[in-house]
DNA sequence: ACTATCGGGACCTCCCGTTGTT
DNA sequence: AACAACGGGAGGTCCCGATAGT
């Protein structure tokens, strides 16, 4: 990582937290200017993409620190049933604290743009494969075949964003502990 | 429901086809009015709580369309295990013949309006909890216990909703193919 | 005053309420109508000439009105001194119990409109004749000669129609009281 | 006064102008910047608290500009009673002079908005005040006591806003002339 | 690398008046 | 007299991006 000004990382920080909670359209350039402190006349300089260029580097940010986040639970339960029930009471208990506001940090920002910018697209299916490949090697490492590893990373992907969605809509974590604990089962090693 | 001008009809099948693909804060209600044909002039008319209650109304419509599709895959397939797989080969086919532009119908507005409208928020939370209570319903007749079966049917709505969004953001229907095929071993009734 | 219809009437009277407070420009007609519980429908049948005619007989209603109660004030102090300090009091009670938020009733209207509606320029000018001739007959009557009671009721209209606005500014009855007790020595019959 | 760019100033002139003719609710935002030729897209750089804070700018305007007059005519005239005959000179020659479309510069406003922004209820109270304060100076030096010289300043300056509601709507001078003459008698020091 | 502007368009909301029908 | 619906425009706000100057 190149070394940056403060302005361009407090901008990127505090869009990432933004995009998380609002989404790409509901965020405007004016108030993650605002709220990160950064001046307003050197956005352009910093980032000549304008706010495509910013987000998809607050995509690429959020990443890489769920990314940190994921690892350091893995590292902590070497059995994929248990690490995938930590992984649930994790998220959870972040929903829940932050009054269910934020959720996975770039799935809205996927969403919204899949479909219009193929730069966010590309930066958040990055993310997504990088967390994905983390889970996978846990599973392998574990004792899992490796097509099977694959195949049950992406499910336990999937699930979790998925509950995700349905825990912010409801306000409820009821989707995360049912689904990790049916989680545990698929998981599990050997018979 | 009430009977309705074709107007008012037309104006919240447009918005929720624009929702699906864009989201709430990227969809213009100009956008919506002349994609739709409706005239301007009556929108506040038809909608006194204006884009909110219009989004309201296309989610609950989206969602009872969803409604229908699902209760048909379900009716052709009394097996849980190949529910979930036909359920899977659905969505997926819909998803990639749309170019990976329709995905899951309310989740971007589930995602992007949980923190900001209740409204928008509680309405999709209604939508949730009806296709969740339609594959409960069906693991149940099927043979599953009661809350397992419950358990059940919300892994598979997460599962199926994270893949939604991994596939969009891959361009790849590879989420489906392997969560459904692992789903179905987990919702599968006996040994 | 010919016969018409409740809804017709209460238009009116809802109208001159919220032109009070509002003026013309800002009170929409969808708030009167909505506020007097008329219906939509008629209203172009009871006002051929929109919301300029409505205006315009709000206008002449809430001037009749105060001409009665100018009157009743008159009626009971034949002095033009005492009559004048008692209109005083009658006006600042009133804005001070309503929290300032009602003076003249037309004032504004004929501000506002004076330059763009000649219908309501001369409803208002019609309404400050019939309180300055009531107030120059009762001065006439009390003695004083007919061409300097015209000027003396001017004087009061004015100062009274300046202390409406000053007062409702300032969120204060200092200017009635102080300016009705300097006009009562002006009035005052004899040497 | 801080500097201000060319923009910012017409802007607020030109508010002022169409703010005495039209008060603040009929005057849009589009025709002040159309008329003074301001640009569009930097209104809110200039004036971040929008249409309410251009209004008050121009009220202030409006009311320092007036005070310079009643200074100037207060200069030529030290007796109270000439001062007060002059000012009615001035104004109304000033109303007839625009065809009685321009009057008091912040009564309008004052009127349609005290019960609505209390940001341009303020401003307009200020503005009030400091033309009082300049009448009630000019009367203490002529020789009033402190107390009746603010009680004369108070019904001079009611009056002769009275005067310019009543003289719009007239579309007459009358009230003006007999007004003051009424007024020079009240302020005469002396017997 | 930052300031102070500008450009032009889009946002949602609400306006007043007018239909055709009952 | 009242209904449901329309027509077209304007309301104030805020958007993202660009510029000239330092």
């Amino acid at each position: 990582m190149p070394r940056m000004s403060e302005s361009r990382e407090n901008t990127i920080v505090t869009a990432a937290r933004l995009l998380q909670r609002q989404g790409y359209a509901a965020t405007g350039l004016t108030q993650i200017l605002e709220e990160s402190g950064a001046p307003k006349g050197s956005f352009y300089f910093h980032f000549p993409g304008g706010k495509e260029q910013l987000g998809a580097e607050a995509v690429a940010l959020a990443g890489s620190e769920m990314n940190a986040i994921i690892g350091a639970v893995l590292a902590r339960h070497a059995d994929p049933a248990k690490a995938v029930v930590a992984l649930g009471k994790t998220w959870s208990s972040w929903l829940a604290g932050s009054d269910y506001t934020e959720g996975c940090p770039i799935t809205t920002v996927a969403l919204e743009q899949s479909s219009q910018s193929s730069i966010l697209r590309q930066a958040c299916a990055v993310v997504f494969g990088s967390w994905h490949r983390q889970l996978r090697d846990h599973f392998v490492a574990a004792g899992h075949a490796p097509v099977r590893a694959g195949a049950l990373a992406r499910l336990v992907l999937c699930s979790f964003e998925g509950a995700f969605v349905i825990a912010r809509s409801e306000r409820s974590t009821a989707s995360f502990s049912e689904t990790a604990r049916l989680l545990a089962e698929v998981v599990a090693v050997g018979v």
